[in-house]
DNA sequence: CCGCTTCGTCGAAACGCTTCGACGCCGATT
DNA sequence: AATCGGCGTCGAAGCGTTTCGACGAAGCGG
């Protein structure tokens, strides 16, 4: 592997203006310049980016920590990760995915203090996150994707639940529907202090207050079988429900598998929408579920940006953005029939 | 951020004394090491990774290098992954993932020839694959999972997809199934000389055979309505049909749609196996699917422990080895009902 | 035509660690 | 008693860059 050295040997110059050609931090004449650049390609040189990241106190690689539980990444996570590599390539940085759990919170610090990450992106923050007190102690230049309870002295980007939710409702009441359950995460997951969860379910409430209607929740368990059980609740708490308003993408199946169990027609019957779920998923479904897309690319994009601003200048403001989902309508919502226009038909 | 000198002051000892207590390189009497640990234990001393790396030549990070297409990792990958990161970290090594694209062979190129990464392993690998090249060029410590063409010189862990059929289509056939539709990804993406498609055709055709049926293929774009097309395609093909194996996980959902739109029962009516699909994904699906599920986790683990193994001696024999999926019997399998055993009554 | 920038280049000193050769010490071997 | 080999430790030489201060050569206004 050819070095600087070899470098500076073949074109005649000494290594300082090599460096000063790859880096652009001092001037080089155009002539020295292409003959640098030609030994350059002569050996095939490749800098070595430990040594850079020794000399420089900058490795150029960003980190997204994001927890891999055996549930797997949907499209949305994978969009997310796609926005933020092009982000950071484009600007000339790696981005490396590490997963972290959430038991290895040593692992983490580790990571962090080693000085091999120039900052790093947090995924699936909870409201109240060790990792983030770690990565703060750690002194490492820092962006959440979702918050934490409290956001001060923090920087972030996450989903706008409040306007997600709340463009939800609209849809549905504007169809004419005025019974509308809310099936959310299981009672662990909101006791875990998932973020998303909390918010929605507060969201929920106002929009449907607002409506002047009743807010009725379930929770389910993320799996097909809690869709369904799931949806037996709701009909047990509402049997007159028009329409089911999904958080869970897991259990959304269970949910329109059980809906076809009773013999309700989607959206004839009952109307649903899934909330931050990607459109490959929404496709999946008979007929194609009608759901809020979630911002996927632009979060991980902004992520990067907002991280990279902080590398520049350290004392910098904080960025904290939200992003709305956006409505995209399918096939499973409609006006309500029978129970509203027809009476209590079927 | 406390350095090793910092240490090696207030330890009152030699540098390299810190340095050999940290490696175990060379004895250390146990007064020196408790000296020099509480050292470090005081200035909260972590060492330097890429002084660490430029010094001895290994980073101690291994790179999974995984392509990010829109469709997101299932459960599958996600296994691999957390197998893979599980192994390495066992063995000091940290992992860090790498979504690159199929387009950009020169950032390939640039991330392993900086020598950042000790070791590499490639997902995702096709029949001819470039990125292979690269990376063998840049000489790197490379294991893939899947295989291309000629897997000469190259270690691999991959699916043993023959045996996994062979398993499929016994299970089928041990029910009574004799009129079975394999359902394969499409055209295009044979085409693209997608291993796991063309492996899985040969081994169906094989399978077939050998059991005296005829083998009926259908290939399927990686969607519902794809799958809806095959299921159509199929039944015109070959309309007695009582069995689909169905090797696209996208499609499947589509094809399940499109038998109850028929008016046809799983299992009752047709029994389908899904191939290499997890669990999760499996129990979306009502009734739960039969499936071969494919052994994710021990595929990252193994091809980390390859890798590690030829970090260690370089010029140690090429690890290959193939897993079969394991049969896992759901509720989507059953012995045929109308057609087989009381004549074409539907 | 003289001093003064500005430009382009060089040499050397870090950066924080690993690793090699050397050396003193001590108990064991002749 | 002289010799030998381990053990435990030290000092110094890298590893391949970046970056800083210095310096000669032009280019400029006066």
């Amino acid at each position: 592997m050819a070095t600087m050295h070899d470098v500076a040997r073949l074109a005649r110059v000494s290594v300082s203006t090599v460096s000063y050609v790859l880096t652009g931090a001092r001037p080089i004449s155009q002539a020295t310049r292409d003959k640098v650049l030609a030994a350059m390609e002569e050996l095939h040189y490749q800098p070595n980016a430990m040594a850079r990241g020794l000399a420089s106190r900058r490795s150029r690689i960003l980190g997204l920590l994001m927890p891999m539980d055996e549930r797997g990444l949907g499209a949305t996570e994978t969009a997310f990760v796609t926005g933020a590599a092009a982000a950071a390539s484009a600007a000339g940085y790696h981005l490396v995915l590490s997963p972290v759990g959430g038991g290895d919170l040593d692992d983490l610090r580790r990571l962090a203090t080693q000085r091999m990450l120039d900052g790093v992106v947090l995924m699936e923050v909870q409201l109240a996150d060790e990792r983030v007190t770690v990565l703060q102690e750690a002194d490492v230049p820092l962006v959440l994707i979702g918050r934490t309870g409290d956001t001060s002295g923090l920087s972030y980007v996450d989903i706008d639940f409040e306007q997600t939710v709340r463009e939800a409702v609209g849809h549905l009441v504007g169809l004419g529907h005025r019974r509308i359950v809310y099936v959310n995460h299981s009672a662990a997951t909101l006791a875990t202090g998932y973020g998303p969860a909390l918010r929605t379910r507060d969201a929920f409430v106002s929009a449907m207050t607002d409506h002047g209607l009743e807010p009725v929740m379930i929770a389910a368990e993320d799996s097909a079988a809690g869709g369904r059980a799931a949806l037996a609740a709701a009909f047990a708490q509402a049997p007159e429900l028009t329409a089911v308003l999904a958080m869970n993408e897991t259990a959304i199946f269970g949910i329109l598998g059980e809906l076809t169990g009773r013999g309700l027609s989607v959206p004839d019957d009952v109307s649903v929408v899934s909330m931050v779920t990607s459109p490959q998923v929404a496709e999946l479904a008979t007929p194609a579920l009608t759901a809020m897309t979630s911002p996927g690319s632009a979060l991980g994009r902004i992520a990067i940006e907002a991280l990279l601003r902080h590398l520049d200048g350290p004392g910098g403001a904080r960025h904290q953005q939200l992003l709305p989902c956006a409505l995209e309508i399918r096939g499973s919502t409609a006006a309500p029939r029978s129970r509203q226009l027809m009476g209590a038909d079927k």
